[in-house]
DNA sequence: CCCGACCTCAACCCTTCGGTTGATCCGTGC
DNA sequence: GCACGGATCAACCGAAGGGTTGAGGTCGGG
């Protein structure tokens, strides 16, 4: 990606990764960034693993991410490379998404994340971000902590590996018996890891465990 | 033009709308465009409405719309509106759309679109897909198309008003009893909505019911 | 005017689901 | 070793869901 492309020396400017995997939103982030004075766009990728190796050839400031990179490692993934790099100044990693209600942002600011920011934000609120958290700050959009901290609440009460698969077949339509025969357990078995759920997730029905979950974005 | 054919005019460069409620799409796709030789981006809209209007102003050959525009009136709309001007030459509507599995993008074709294309669609696709709809050709993608007869399939099986209702609520975790006192019906009347449904979507469960019409963009 | 589509409801029957209790086995961690 | 949580299964029961038939009402189009 850094191929043909030249990027401009700076020295007092905050230097930016830009990660996503569409590449009319890099095409946007860059023409974004390019002119803000302050910030100075040193590479860019279209995936997890460019990101990762771009983090360490180039040691940005700030690695701007999106949160989901089609296929392989996705936005957690690399802030968790790139913060456990254990490197004296390890880039901030600022998550970008499309959706507030996503749960995988749970697991980014767990990951070491130093904010993230909903992709339909406005320009200015996009550099004073990048700002931020170069200055090391932790930010957290306005209205998304609550969502994020009532996606903690479902996550608190962590489903199973196995508890997880199941209700993604009963969220796929699949009856008891159905999902018993797919996982190769008897139906008791199923039930039981369903009323677990219903449990963990506060419902009462397949159905509305599956709603739920689908809000939480446990499912996708 | 004795025989009726109309090309683009103004030193042969197509002219472009761009509409996309992102500010960072919209800055990517202009940046992308506006170094094409063949393309000349006329203007931008954030919103449905700005798109209309801005559509009568300029006249473009080509506008490139996203499906989603949050509030108010959605890339079908546009398409629509524009479509149905009654002008001699209406722009082609070229739709953008970041899921191959969009329900709307039916509507959208059936509303006159000329083609949709994935908003991680490589550039040159983009732009070759613009020039294809400024030459009146209608484009469909490789392998969209036959997501979208699938969907068509699910779609000409068209649920009433009322089965529809009822299937949201159900796809929201509520119970036949919970439906009926929400709908003020009786719970023999919720089933029997649900058993039509299950006939026209083919399941045989609420769940799957649920299932098959997400999968096929009638919730959401 | 009658037909068809939609919405409404009832009675019946069978299957599935949800809830409970209790049990075995296997890892991880203190 | 022992406790703990996860995964596995069994048996049971009541409740809910699903399938069928039948029937009454409205409304719009041929």
């Amino acid at each position: 990606m850094t191929d043909g492309t030249s990027y401009p020396q700076d020295g007092g400017a905050v230097s930016v990764l830009v990660v996503d995997d569409h590449p009319v939103v890099r095409a946007g982030l860059l023409a974004l960034l390019s002119v803000q004075p302050g910030l100075r766009v040193v590479g860019e990728a279209g995936d997890g693993e460019e990101a990762v190796q771009l983090a360490h050839e180039l040691a940005p400031d700030v690695i701007l991410c999106d949160l989901r990179l089609g296929e392989g490692p996705d936005g957690v993934d690399v802030t968790r490379a790139v913060r456990a790099s254990g490197a004296d100044r390890a880039p901030a990693v600022l998550i970008l998404t499309t959706y507030d209600h996503d749960a995988d942002l749970v697991r980014a600011v767990e990951a070491g994340a130093a904010g993230y920011l909903l992709k339909d934000a406005a320009p200015t609120a996009i550099v004073s971000a990048i700002e931020a958290s170069a200055r090391g700050e932790t930010l957290f959009g306005p209205e998304l902590t609550e969502r994020v901290v009532a996606t903690m609440r479902v996550r608190r009460a962590e489903l199973s590996a196995r508890e997880l698969e199941v209700l993604r077949l009963v969220a796929d339509g699949l009856s008891n018996r159905e999902v018993a025969r797919t996982l190769f357990v008897s139906e008791a078995t199923v039930k039981t890891h369903l009323n677990h759920v219903f449990g963990k997730l506060g419902a009462d029905s397949r159905t509305g465990a599956v709603a739920t979950a689908r809000a939480a974005g446990l499912l996708d």
